[in-house]
DNA sequence: TGTACATCAGTGAACGCGCGTTCACTGATGTAC
DNA sequence: TGTACATCAGTGAACGCGCGTTCACTGATGTAC
């Protein structure tokens, strides 16, 4: 059942894939049963391979975390770029559909949210393409911020502050849905992105009433 | 060494006392190795006392999670009304305050605030008074956007989702400071709680600069 | 094209570990008389 | 006040488990000639 070219059935590593092979399976390991549950064993018996085999790639359990939380920081990057991208111009729209596009991936893949910003990998520093990759992502929201700011849309307050509030915001959110602390009250299923769309609405206006010239104006209905 | 109303030196359990040396064992544990390092034969070890006798006071692991949870709600609620109190009459500065006890009891208890609103705890639902203690947390929030709706001081949309806002903002900057995202860069360390004022001032008075008849504001600096 | 050899990815067995939980017990405490 | 008894909190041993990691191996792959 093989030739020179060809490859075993449904084993197409060895020289090579196996590292994909292994990443790709825990993480739909982790998507299913929570990132604490993640075993080399299972993972290596999910792909039907040697659960030694794990350690020709991996030095060890925490590296191959380390990895699949580096994959979530470039996903989240490249889906935060996407959702700002149409918006290019207009910094606020920009805001808002990068914030809604990170609370929508908390809510797709909240396992990967827990590897990513829990306390799974004690060692950081030992992960530089890890920080690299969170950084990346922290980058996009401080380049939407810089725009916004340049363009005198936003606030010229300090830009780590304008940006930390928006992350602290749509990071909050998304961790609140993906702990299960936002239930829906009656029979319909929350609509993740217009609640995402709204709170971020309400960071960019406010939450304030504001007076202006000592009297106050009618509260804005959206 | 014991007399019949005294007890024996360190050891003032039997009868009733153990399941909160316990739990106060287990707090302390966590603060110092982390919630997922948690285990019951470590627990029981640390305070001199068989291991199974923990199974007198709780019937599985997750209860004593379960537990410790509670208390942890309960010890936040008790810390943003006190930061509430003083400000009664203001449900600006109210808001504000109890944002920033939120942030510093995430700063204090970083392993605490994991076990509340970490996946260590699978069954909510077996638990009602953790339930029910997670909610007087938020109700706390509630009824300081209630407050500031009523007196008009606060945007009057859906008080839901203005309380969402809030609870996401604090709760995403706690999340952030207690994964380590947050870091100095220079030599000092970070004030946390100016931070979060700073940080919930933001979303007092939103991100965007506000045009009022056709120009800008100049940009509000605080 | 064919052969000899080097490389190294994947194997299977074993090590040692600490864990959560159960069980029959024992001994300290509280209570009825 | 003193004694007999019931209760039940804490014990120590044992069960069974799956885990991460190591190791000497073997066999598939790629390469030099």
């Amino acid at each position: 059942m093989k030739t020179k070219t060809g490859r075993p059935a449904g084993r197409d590593y060895h020289h090579g894939n196996l590292k994909n092979v292994l990443i790709e399976a825990a993480i739909s390991q982790i998507a299913t049963h929570g990132a604490r549950a993640l075993s080399l064993r299972e993972l290596s018996r999910s792909i039907g391979v040697s659960h030694a085999s794990t350690y020709r790639h991996f030095p060890n359990k925490e590296s191959v975390l380390a990895t699949i939380a580096e994959q979530g920081f470039e996903k989240l990057t490249r889906a935060m770029e996407a959702a700002a991208r149409p918006h290019a111009g207009d910094a606020l729209a920009m805001l808002q559909a990068t914030g809604v596009a990170y609370v929508e991936f908390g809510v797709s893949y909240p396992h990967h949210l827990q590897v990513m910003f829990g306390d799974l990998i004690t060692h950081h520093d030992d992960y530089p393409e890890l920080v690299e990759a969170s950084k990346k992502a922290y980058e996009v929201l401080v380049s939407v911020v810089r725009e916004g700011q340049r363009t005198g849309r936003i606030r010229a307050q300090d830009e780590r502050l304008v940006t930390l509030a928006a992350w602290s915001q749509v990071h909050g959110l998304a961790m609140l849905i993906a702990s299960g602390q936002i239930r829906a009250e009656g029979a319909e299923p929350i609509e993740y992105k217009s609640l995402a769309a709204s709170v971020i609405a309400l960071l960019r206006d406010g939450l304030s009433v504001k007076e202006i010239g000592g009297k106050k104006r009618t509260p804005i209905r959206r």
